[in-house]
RNA sequence: UGGCCUAUGGUGUAAUUGGCAACACUACUGGUUUUGGUCCAGUCAUUCUAGGUUCGAGUCCUAGUAGGCCAACCA
């Protein structure tokens, strides 16, 4: 009962508008509809998720629908690609549809199109036609072609189906108005012929229809009551309504396009043209690299589905130029991994230290809390003993009172461990500090209730047991581009913003309790950030991703100095 | 020079359809804390401009301005 009234999106709105004007609830429909000639990213997720979750919100069902008419660039890896994303996204489709399933029936409607003196078979090179299409503020001019018998068209179209001509030599096209201010109504290509084959359909045609010729059709194949998209398809929605008059009929739903802005995200690319180029020139190692803002890149970076579901919700979706701040997304991921990843520590930068007072060859297993957030997530024993490891940022020979760290003479808390007390450091030949030799208070120890265990303390640091550390790669990723936007740029391209420090690979100290860890599985490495097993993880030599790092205020107040 | 779309804090979205501009993020303050994390509290807007209608305009009207899309046998 409780149920804020979350407020609507103008799609919910026009589906609210729809409902009150007649639609019956079991109307509607909705569909996602990727071209599988890549792989999906952040700003179909963001698609993936109002279609979906629309689909949710009024328990309608959505189709999946491989928008495969392409037969050149279309691959069965991305049809795999595709659907693994979705499924991990957490969503469920009801039919698994291809527009190529149509084809036998698209190509029926477009003869019974030919027949109605709508279509005709156009003789003349693309260069011919691209001239005669004219300009934004010409008109363009009829092609000779225009006025062909239906007789002559019907047995061009289905010698072109037939596989008696070239690629190019003849198309099919929508006869409606050379003089249209919409470009896309001057008598738009249907059909082409493509002598390729096609990852479904084989070699079965030689002609393929055209996105325009259909995507409405599949719609209404579909029932799908509502087609949404990006807003370059505006345009589009005169021609997917001219299409949908050839051939609707008044007993079944009518489907009706609408178009949102897509999502941008800044310091990336979402573009698949863009995307590929990345892959191709080697600037990551794949679709998947855990910098690429694809789905599976993020999901091997170790965003949980949650955290990008989230994202999309709190985002949301309008009409106009967006670009949205990763800080965004990257609070989504703290947010989830803050309250399910569970805590362990791990020395990324070693700096040795040496407790003096503790007994040489003595060890201790110490109480660690697994996750404040999570009382049920219990405790585990990581090893103390006289040599660790500490990260080297967080030692000074001296600092001022703002540095809660430890330097020279200065205390600090050891996490679940004692209270320690640097005295003094050694430094090599060229004057880096080397090891610091510190002293601990015995009676000190976490959660012993001593009254020494209760003294406060400022700094509390991380450590690991040198000698029962384990070591493993730790792959440290940054953005993958230095401008917010950067194909925003009109006169630069947006290689030249490429962040040629976006991944740093070092070795990690880390608490034994690590060792069985398994691919996938999310940790948070204790005042340093969120990391996953990568899949590049072979028994007993283990790969993490910095998924992201925790909030800094330190590192702010440092950079302002 | 044509047609269409869009304009609300640094960012992204809201605004009961004409009635006190709200939410989240970021940034900045302060508090709590055995993670400089989490958590808690606070601060940050002449709603693109100029007119108009109205008791009242982010919302309606007019004129500008800025940005985007449209001339692939791509989707």
């Amino acid at each position: 009962m409780a149920n804020e009234e979350k407020s609507l999106n103008f799609i919910e709105h026009i589906i609210e508008d729809d409902l009150k004007s007649g639609y019956s609830d079991e109307q509607l429909r909705f569909r996602f509809p990727p071209e599988p000639n890549g792989y999906l990213h952040i700003g179909h997720a963001s698609s993936i998720c109002l279609n979906f979750g629309l689909g949710e919100r009024y328990k309608a069902p959505v189709n999946l629908r491989f928008d495969d008419t392409n037969p050149e660039k279309e691959e069965k890896e991305f049809v795999d690609a595709i659907k693994r994303d979705i499924e991990w996204l957490g969503f469920t489709w009801d039919q698994e549809c291809y527009a190529s399933d149509y084809f036998q029936q698209l190509y029926d409607w477009a003869i019974g199109l030919i027949k109605a003196g709508k279509a005709y078979v156009d003789s003349q090179s693309s260069e011919e036609m691209a001239n005669q299409k004219g300009t934004p503020t010409e008109p363009g001019t009829d092609s000779p072609f225009r006025d062909r018998s239906v007789e002559e068209n019907v047995s061009l179209f289905e010698r072109m189906k037939n596989g008696e001509f070239e690629e190019g030599v003849h198309v099919l096209r929508a006869k409606i108005d050379m003089a249209s201010p919409n470009m896309l109504m001057r008598d738009p290509i249907l059909y082409r012929v493509l002598n390729k084959a096609h990852h479904r359909t084989n070699t079965d045609w030689c002609i393929y229809p055209m996105y325009d010729w259909a995507h409405g059709q599949g719609d209404y194949i579909e029932q799908v009551s509502h087609s949404l998209c990006t807003l370059e398809f505006l345009p589009h929605r005169e021609l997917y309504d001219w299409c949908l008059d050839q051939l609707v009929s008044s007993k079944k739903l009518r489907p009706k396009q609408r178009e949102f802005a897509r999502r941008n995200l800044s310091h990336t690319v979402v573009s698949k043209r863009k995307l590929l180029q990345l892959v191709n020139d080697g600037v990551v190692a794949g679709w998947d690299d855990p910098r690429m803002p694809t789905i599976s890149g993020l999901r091997r970076r170790g965003y949980t589905p949650e955290s990008i579901r989230n994202f999309a919700d709190t985002i949301g979706i309008a009409k106009r130029e967006n670009l949205v701040d990763v800080s965004l997304l990257e609070f989504h991921a703290r947010e989830h991994l803050n309250k399910i990843a569970p805590r362990v520590m791990a020395v990324l930068n070693p700096l040795k230290v040496v407790i003096t007072n503790y007994p040489e060859g003595e060890e201790e297993w110490l109480d660690a809390e697994n996750n404040p957030e999570d009382e049920t997530a219990g405790s585990r024993k990581v090893p103390f003993s006289r040599t660790l490891y500490i990260e080297r940022e967080d030692f000074r020979e001296q600092a001022n009172r703002k540095f809660f760290r430890l330097k020279l003479g200065g205390e600090v808390r050891l996490k679940n461990g004692y209270i320690i007390k640097a005295e003094s450091c050694t430094k090599d030949t060229d004057g880096n500090i080397i090891e610091v030799q510190c002293t601990y208070d015995p009676k000190s120890k976490s959660g012993s209730g001593t009254e020494e265990s209760l003294r406060k303390v400022k700094g509390t640091l991380h450590w690991v047991s040198v000698a029962h550390a384990i070591e493993a790669e730790v792959r440290i990723y940054d953005r993958l581009f230095t401008d917010e936007n950067p194909d925003g740029h009109k006169d630069r391209d947006f290689m030249e913003f490429v962040n040629r420090d976006s991944l740093r690979i070092v070795t990690g100290f880390l608490e034994p309790s690590l060792r069985e860890a398994k691919v996938g599985e999310r940790f948070q490495f204790q005042r340093l950030g969120y990391f996953n097993v990568d899949n590049d993880s072979k028994p007993g030599n283990l790969v993490f991703n910095r998924t992201v790092t925790l909030r800094d205020t330190w590192a702010k107040i440092q950079q302002k100095n």
